[in-house]
DNA sequence: ATCATATCGTGAAAATAATCACGAATGGGA
DNA sequence: TCCCATTCGTGATTATTTTCACGATATGAT
């Protein structure tokens, strides 16, 4: 049997400085880094060195150095990084080495293709029922789980002690949604609908915005090929 | 019927100064403006403030008159910036307002819930077919679309002159698809495998990454739990 | 054992991004 | 009509992020 409260730490013995805020780019840079050193090790790589990364990763050597120090990851002359060390205390700092527990709201398409994802159980996410308001949809099964009615949630939210919420709602109802979890305890929300919400400042949204991408993505081909 | 080709603007007479390269704070910040902007205008708003769209935004009111200078949005004192003006221009800008061809490869449980996405054609993205190496997913239906082999992407490809893929394949196939594609002719990938992908130097990839969005999610939610 | 070299670690400098401060313009009310 | 409050526009300043420069250190070859 497994403890289920999520959020404490599982005290390993190797904790290391609690590591203050990171800031946006260092956290992304972070996360890539913990995949090309998860990559690397199955190639059989023991190390790694910040010039590799910083190839990948597009960005100067020392910059990727400086990542590692931030984290207290430290390297070898002539070596590098231990490709287990890096994967170690990246999962520690990114929280993805203890399990969250999780509520998914809305399973239309989206939604039950997150549910289906295996990618979160993985990255330490683990989602302890899926709700959707559509009467036509409560019982249905989407991978593991059965769809519950909306007015199971907060039983749900309070028995686990949820705390984040993955929303993937319509547009239309994204806000009140998040609104009606805000109330009832939730603290972190990612957000899969392409609306930007409004929340009270001690709630944490992530924003997983396609539209945006999809503008980044657009935009720098019209430069590319504009240019050559 | 409509024109297929993708990539040719409609001239439409309204085309402003071309804007240079958009650096990704600013793309992001207009991305959300343009959500805000619709979102006031189907709420009956005219016009928004710099104010209205900082406060939503989490930034200082200057940096949104900023980033409305950048692409050549004007505002008036005492009113603000017209939302029609702001949603006709940054769809221009943003690459949202012409229809640009894609393909899907990958049509798992993500790709499948892309493809039934009815946020891709709001945003211009049109997907011109679906593809998947296992032989047991073709001539399957998946929303509009008939799954089709591997074999076929090619001709497809050269048939719509398509430049953007939609990478939806496993980690473990997705460098070498990416790679595949790319020596077809791709020029910009939009990756929702959990990998960072290394490409030609002229080719644009955005990563969806998934893992990344939960990273930081949970590091700021320990953050805010620690702090209050 | 010593040297040469690759790679780390880090303070200084440069580049980029965000905020501040304030003048200019506009619409509504006295 | 003229003023006042509001909001835009933008140069100067500050903060943040990235790169540069260079000394320190460990490994492998002679």
């Amino acid at each position: 049997m497994r403890a289920v409260r999520q959020g404490r730490k599982i005290d390993s013995g190797s904790d290391r400085a609690p590591v203050g805020e990171l800031s946006r780019p260092v956290l992304e840079r972070l996360a890539i880094c913990h995949q090309l050193a998860v990559r690397a090790g199955e190639e059989g790589a023991e190390n790694m060195s910040s010039a590799q990364m910083a190839n990948l990763l597009n960005v100067d050597e020392t910059l990727v150095r400086k990542d590692m120090a931030t984290v207290g990851i430290a390297g070898k002359p002539r070596v590098g990084y231990p490709t287990g060390q890096i994967i170690k205390r990246l999962e520690e700092v990114l929280g993805l080495s203890e399990y969250t527990d999780a509520v998914l709201i809305g399973c239309g398409s989206l939604g039950s293709a997150l549910l289906r994802y295996p990618g979160f159980s993985k990255y330490g996410l683990r989602i302890a029922a899926a709700f959707d308001a559509d009467y036509n949809k409560v019982n249905q099964r989407v991978g593991d789980y059965t769809i519950l009615p909306m007015e199971k949630c907060r039983s749900v939210i309070d028995t686990f002690a949820v705390e984040v919420a993955v929303l993937a709602v319509p547009a239309a109802v994204a806000q009140e949604t998040a609104d009606w979890l805000v109330a009832r305890g939730i603290r972190a929300i990612w957000n899969f609908s392409p609306i930007h919400l409004r929340v009270p400042a001690d709630v944490v949204v992530r924003n997983e915005n396609l539209a945006l991408g999809l503008a980044e993505l657009i935009h720098h081909l019209k430069r590319k090929g504009a240019k050559d």
